[in-house]
DNA sequence: CGAGCGATTGATCGCCATCAAAGTGGGTGG
DNA sequence: CCACCCACTTTGATGGCGATCAATCGCTCG
């Protein structure tokens, strides 16, 4: 999941299309990866590409799966995850409408991509996009640009998992949430509101903890003040401030569970 | 760290160059992000660039500083760390001659990079480079390339971290090295030999353990007959196939220190 | 209203961190 | 050449965070 929309200089008004113009109604056009494409180019390009509709839970791809499309997703939420041999499961990323996905170097897609809510992706051929890529190098530099910022995010990530304490991760996960989408985040009373469309198995296998501990680490964020537990995919920031800094690892042990 | 070398069709022999050409000696030509350059055109970049060598510890360019150069590492072991308020370290990738840093979107790089070993990169500033991709096409294909083979590994790290124990992060790590240079490896006897240039404590902060798990876990592996400690930076790998077992977290917990 | 699934809470366990001490090896100076 | 030092590694003893096992809660749907 990218730390937040990818950088301003892209998030640029995408040019004007003509009436009837297949992207004309398209979410996201201003940030996936079309949006260097002009009305005439963007066309050709959309023929060339199929719409695809998932449910919760469904599979766009397998990890190993020969790579033959990439997709931008339009609607909804993806899962990127990779599975260890005995069930443990890794989610590498979620993905946001806009994002892109399935480009790869190698033969076979390195992780499988799962719909957590409803989805709607377009998809085209590689071997298509590629030539269409060739022909079109603001279409390179701009996947690039996905890439570096992906490449970005996922080392944020590391150091979550590699050096992070289970309430650390999970205070970074909302903030990340919370920064990423700044047009939707805020309750009535103007206070940030964080929606998780992933259950807790899904948070848990993102942050490498257990659904036990992601729970019992809400409850004592609840318990100190740092959130608000409106529903089970909905939390309220109270602190964003306090949150921020035990998710920068710059806030004091604070024993979430210690009573005695 | 690349899990192997980026992908053979990158691995190409680059372009002869007349005498004297300036890259003439470089060992990474084959590898590196030159290596899509033709001899006129590797002449012209060239020039706009430094060398740089660093002793071991030294330090190329810290997290936060404007990023203005770019780098392709010729020589040595470089590390790229993040550090948390407290101290916490994680090392998000080692680099290996061929390897290039430092391009990124945002104002600041995202990481430091540090000197493992003694190190010689080649130095170009970020704009000029930016303006010759423009011109050249195949080198901005070439930076998506390195990029997407970056994430791809990655996100491996972030499976080992998320989901491994620390023996399966060790084999991991210990496969990953004997993957990558398959050149190199091989003791006299013709068993394969990793060398690890890094310290332990660099070894717990990549792979988010301590340096006294590190070494116990080196040592439960050297009971189990999977490795010979030949000296504390050269490993000998005795048994690849259970070794590879492990760091795909296929093989039996086989408990580490059960004696009772 | 009951079934069923996901989330929460509770009790206990175990892996890895932490604290501590001893071993090792390379470099320096006498 | 050897004694000493210092930094790094290894080994040992103990503790804590998060996993695991288990029970309860709460919501949705039939």
């Amino acid at each position: 999941m990218s730390i937040m929309h990818p950088p301003t200089q892209f998030d640029q008004p995408a040019p004007v299309l003509e009436a009837n113009h297949p992207c004309g109604d398209c979410i996201v056009r201003c940030k996936a990866i079309c949006s260097v494409l002009d009305s005439d180019e963007l066309k050709a390009f959309r023929r060339t590409g199929a719409t695809i509709r998932l449910a919760p839970g469904e599979t766009l791809f397998y990890e190993d799966d020969p790579a033959r499309s990439v997709y931008s997703l339009t609607r909804g939420m993806l899962r990127l995850t990779k599975i260890l041999p005995d069930g443990r499961r890794q989610i590498a990323d979620f993905l946001f409408p806009g994002d892109f996905l399935g480009l790869t170097l190698e033969e076979g897609h390195s992780f499988s991509a799962e719909a957590v809510t409803e989805v709607e992706v377009c998809q085209f051929s590689t071997a298509r996009f590629q030539a269409f890529a060739t022909t079109h190098p603001q279409l390179e530099r701009r996947l690039f640009a996905l890439a570096a910022h992906e490449l970005a995010a996922t080392r944020q990530q590391v150091l979550r998992l590699g050096r992070k304490s289970a309430m650390e991760r999970i205070a970074s996960f909302l903030m990340m949430l919370a920064n990423r989408d700044r047009d939707v985040p805020v309750s009535p009373e103007g206070r940030l509101m964080v929606v998780l469309p992933m259950s807790r198995t899904d948070i848990g296998d993102y942050l490498g903890l257990r659904i036990e501990t992601i729970s019992r680490e809400f409850s004592a964020m609840k318990a100190q003040g740092l959130i608000r537990l409106v529903s089970t995919q909905r939390v309220e920031i109270l602190d964003p401030e306090r949150l921020e800094a035990i998710a920068a690892g710059e806030a004091l042990p604070e024993r979430s569970l210690c009573a005695h």
